[in-house]
RNA sequence: GGCGCGGUAGCCAAGUGGUAAGGCCGAGCUCUGCAAAAGCUCUAUCGGCGGUUCGAUUCCGCCCCGCGCCUCCA
């Protein structure tokens, strides 16, 4: 079954397939800006885009996938860092990368092939800005910058639906600069001491100093490390506009080509019912939910498996108590499965197809989920033979690398440790217990639950676990 | 004003023109001094009103409610 995705262009639900004859499929990812933490909406989009990665690796072979996704580090909002900090851009975005990835590790999110940056690929982006004046597409306004003409591309708004005299007329109102247009983007940013600092590159012919603008970025890297047309392009839905709008048109201006075959977008996480955001004191990183004691794991289950990817999901902390259990349930499952299977290996059985198939139809992950449960509860370990058991661990298998899901790793954060008062009263009530003084037992656990403790016994020892929030 | 999405059990959430997957939580039972773990069982008629149809939660229309986005935010 091949893997079916919906296309935000056409708005149905087509086919993935490599269109190049070499059969790799090229596949583009929008990144994040690297100014700040990233949050738990854009990990939503990166989870989501790291399962269509793996599905593709699953489908045509892990050596016929090619993964860029991009990490924009010179913008208005780094620049802007920079500004506020009183230090050198890299420094700024260096630090951020590298909490990105650590985060992107945490969460199981397979490396992308190449992740390049915009200042890694200014000459790209000069040139292509070049060809696209060149062309007539593009004009220096009279500070120097250099806007996109929109009204020479015919097709401009056809993935966004949107007309220019839609636009809300506050928003026009404020950006009027140098443009020709209100509709019209910027290509290149002309050099502004007191904003930019000493950030600045030698601009495209004609142009003055500065730096590129945003959407150029990611039409020059794609083009750089992918070709002129690729296979899929994907990110959130907010940058369907303009970011994505505005990527075809250059593009296909610069190089008479189709840009992409296939658009793909997600749709955006919510918090508490409402968009996540710091003055509403929803806003959530990685790090903030770790803090909290829930693992990566349980929160990349959250943000992957409790919505349909397509849909709005609203993220809540209850929301991480049910991926918690449901993700425990499924490390129980293969545990058991592991424990039938003994050493033997073989090749994954039929069970747990449905799964893939849920995934390959659209990614649907609830639905994937379903199957993966109902199968889950199918399973009886009476009569299974170690092969058996083996073929279904490798089928278990597959789903989990699918989804990206890492069961076997210990990735449960660690348990405090119970302060000396509680140790105390469990030693107490492990005595009674050794007494078979039961009544006194059950005081002592009472009081223990009181403090926000839970006791549990095994045969000759005990552990203490905090209560869940 | 424009573009778009959603309203299915206590919560989350798939899905189908023929009487509703799954997860969480909860309850009962089994097991176990208790608790935990594990296992079994149970829990909805799909926002409202019309229409089409032999039959609609699923198609159409209207209405109500909630939500997102609209130039640099995944």
């Amino acid at each position: 079954m091949p893997i079916r995705l919906h296309e935000s262009l056409s708005r149905t639900q087509r086919e993935l397939q490599p269109a190049q004859p070499d059969g790799v499929f090229r596949f583009y990812n929008c990144g994040p800006t690297v100014y700040a933490p990233a949050h738990i909406g854009n990990f939503r989009t990166f989870v989501v885009n790291d399962v269509i990665r793996r599905l593709l690796e699953l489908e045509f072979g892990p050596d016929k996938v090619k993964h860029v996704r991009n990490l924009t580090d010179v913008d208005d909002r780094t620049i802007g860092q920079t500004q506020k900090e009183k230090r050198p851009l890299a420094e700024i975005t260096k630090k951020w990368t590298g909490l990105f990835h650590a985060d992107c590790a945490a969460l199981n999110c397979l490396r992308p092939h190449h992740e390049p940056t915009a200042t890694g690929y200014i000459k790209e982006q000069v040139s292509m800005i070049e060809v696209l004046m060149e062309k007539g597409n593009a004009y220096r306004a009279a500070d120097g910058s250099v806007y996109f003409k929109v009204s020479s591309f015919e097709d401009y708004g056809a993935l966004s639906r949107i007309k220019e005299r839609e636009l809300k007329v506050t928003n026009m109102v404020a950006d009027s600069d140098h443009k020709d247009a209100v509709s019209d983007f910027a290509l290149w940013k002309a050099w502004k001491p007191e904003e930019d600092g000493d950030v600045k590159w030698p601009g495209p012919r004609g142009a003055g100093a500065g730096r590129p603008g945003w959407h150029i970025e990611c039409s020059a890297m794609s083009k750089a490390l992918l070709g002129d047309t690729i296979d899929l392009h994907t990110g959130g839905v907010d940058l369907l506009f303009p970011h994505h709008e505005n990527e075809i048109a250059q593009s296909q201006c610069c190089n008479g080509t189709q840009f992409a075959h296939h658009w793909y977008h997600s749709e955006h996480l919510l918090v508490d019912g409402t968009t996540m955001s710091k003055s509403k004191g929803n806003y959530y990183t990685l790090g903030d939910l770790l803090a909290k004691g829930y693992s990566a794991m349980v929160v990349r289950y959250a943000l992957l498996m409790m919505g349909h990817p397509r849909k709005q999901l609203n993220f809540t902390l209850d929301s991480l108590h049910t991926a918690e259990s449901s993700l425990t349930r499924l490390r129980t499952f293969r545990s058991a499965l592991a424990a039938k299977a003994g050493a033997v290996q073989a090749q994954p059985s039929g069970r747990f197809k449905a799964v893939l198939d849920a995934l390959r139809d659209d990614l649907n992950t609830p639905w994937a989920q379903g199957e993966l449960f109902g199968d889950i509860n199918l399973w009886k370990p009476e009569g299974q033979t170690a092969q058996h058991a083996a073929e279904d661990l490798a089928a278990f298998d597959q789903i989990l690398f699918a989804l990206g899901l890492d069961v076997t790793a210990t990735t449960e954060p660690p348990k405090p440790a119970a302060p000396a008062a509680i140790t105390a009263l469990a030693d107490q009530r492990w005595a009674a217990k050794q007494a078979k003084d039961w009544a006194g037992a059950d005081a002592l656990r009472k009081e223990l639950t009181a403090a926000g403790w839970s006791m549990l016994d095994s045969k000759d020892s005990y552990r203490l676990e905090p209560l869940k929030k």
